[in-house]
DNA sequence: TTGTTAAAACGTTATTATGACATTAAGTAA
DNA sequence: TTACTTAATGTCATAATAACGTTTTAACAA
């Protein structure tokens, strides 16, 4: 068996949407150590001296959470020597590791998905983890904040150059929810003409005949990603998406 | 004195530019170990307890090349299991690290320097250095290659939407400078009038009263960055900088 | 069956940015 | 004075953008 690497970690930055905001999912100290008290943290851990930073953080997001994701990505680096230093979190460290007092530095992945996807399931590991609505998470232990908030920069300069938000849509879509999508991850209103015309002219969606039923309005069309097209125009040039 | 955390380090890309093609610096094996064969790495290596990477980075660049450098921008993290494990790296591992087995990860830090502001001074460490052709350079010990390729690919996304270029330029230089830079970074050619304008509406350049003087043909009009300016902008929204 | 409600879908215009393209200007050197 | 070399410049057709209001379609209630 292979062992925990006490100087190197991952943590992991999961959003969510749910069709009006972005969320986060974090996990919840006291589950991991009982009569300490209840603190969402980011959902992280020291490597294993035999896998790759990659493999270490779908391992330890799988762990925590219960969750298996299609990508991470990562997105930076974090080593202040007193990153895990302060004195509340002190209890913590000393619970659940063997050696709370190692300087680690942690790498940050990030990654996209489908909420509905992944109903957290209560009678699995992943009854510590939950979703906090983005905008809500003011606080956190260690430097979470601050990966955190590096994340949601990384993903809005992602965001500009790849059409990341499919991976936080259903399967099938409406363009209004992609809209509110975007005004999620950027935060600010998006002109719906322009937007329309904007994303259908990146030829990357598929119109279905499928519309919304029971809505008590003018149904909208679903459409869907077209993961082909979409690789076929990467490898011939740049894309390009911005408001 | 601090210790040296034995299981964390940092490697430094640093590109220079002289008016042509793109240089990047690396350190000669060789000099830190007699009797090993003479081959280049990137400029790196394991941080102190006590700094944080931003810190580690100045000081080992410092250190291995006698560069203080203004700003260095982490673009990545490797972390391979067995990124320093290849046979041939062992003798020079074994020589410089007390603990050659150690699984190391590795932080990527890039940086942009005038190579005519750092003459490396061959009396200094930095005799060790050597400014190589980026084009020139398709081996590297370790996987430098591929941070080197990865720093690449993070110096043309950024050069995208910032202004990266100044710090590669003389205080003064041409537009046509500037021109062969962006031509050098992205490895394209780009039409002079298109670049002219585009450049010129950035309106962060100060069109100097200094010409050119001794060349054989109509001398160029000397630019400068406004830096004051560009600051501004980028705080009132967004720049562009795409080709 | 008709009217009300609510979100979906849609087009135009003025402005700005882009890419493609060729000629003249200003110095030095022979 | 001429040749040589790089600097500097303008236009036009096309594409992308921002700003803006009205009509459509379904469900539901009266």
């Amino acid at each position: 068996m292979s062992k925990l690497n006490p100087n190197i970690s991952v943590d992991c930055v999961i959003f969510g949407f749910n069709g009006d905001q972005l969320y986060v999912l974090l996990i919840d100290r006291e589950n991991q150590l009982k009569n300490v008290i209840s603190e969402y943290v980011l959902p992280g851990n020291l490597i294993l001296d035999n896998e790759n930073l990659d493999m270490a953080a779908e391992r330890v997001l799988k762990e925590l959470t219960g969750l298996s994701v299609i990508y991470l990505e990562q997105f930076g680096a974090f080593g202040d020597p007193d990153r895990i230093k302060k004195k509340e979190d002190q209890p913590w460290l000393k619970a659940v590791r063997r050696n709370p007092n190692a300087r680690v530095i942690t790498i940050g992945y990030y990654s996209l998905i489908r909420m509905s996807d992944y109903e957290l399931n209560p009678s699995s590991f992943a009854k510590n983890a939950k979703w906090m609505p983005l905008n809500s998470v003011k606080k956190l232990p260690f430097d979470h904040l601050k990966i955190l908030n590096s994340s949601v920069e990384y993903l809005r300069s992602n965001t500009k150059i790849k059409p990341v938000g499919f991976n936080l849509l259903p399967e099938k879509f409406t363009l209004n929810q992609m809209q509110k999508l975007y005004e999620a991850i950027f935060d600010k209103k998006i002109d719906n003409r322009n937007f329309r015309r904007k994303i259908i002219n990146l030829d990357i969606l598929d119109k279905l005949e499928e519309k919304q039923s029971g809505v008590a309005h003018k149904p909208a069309n679903y459409y869907k990603f077209n993961k082909n097209r979409y690789e076929k125009y990467l490898k011939s040039g740049f894309f390009k998406f911005e408001f």
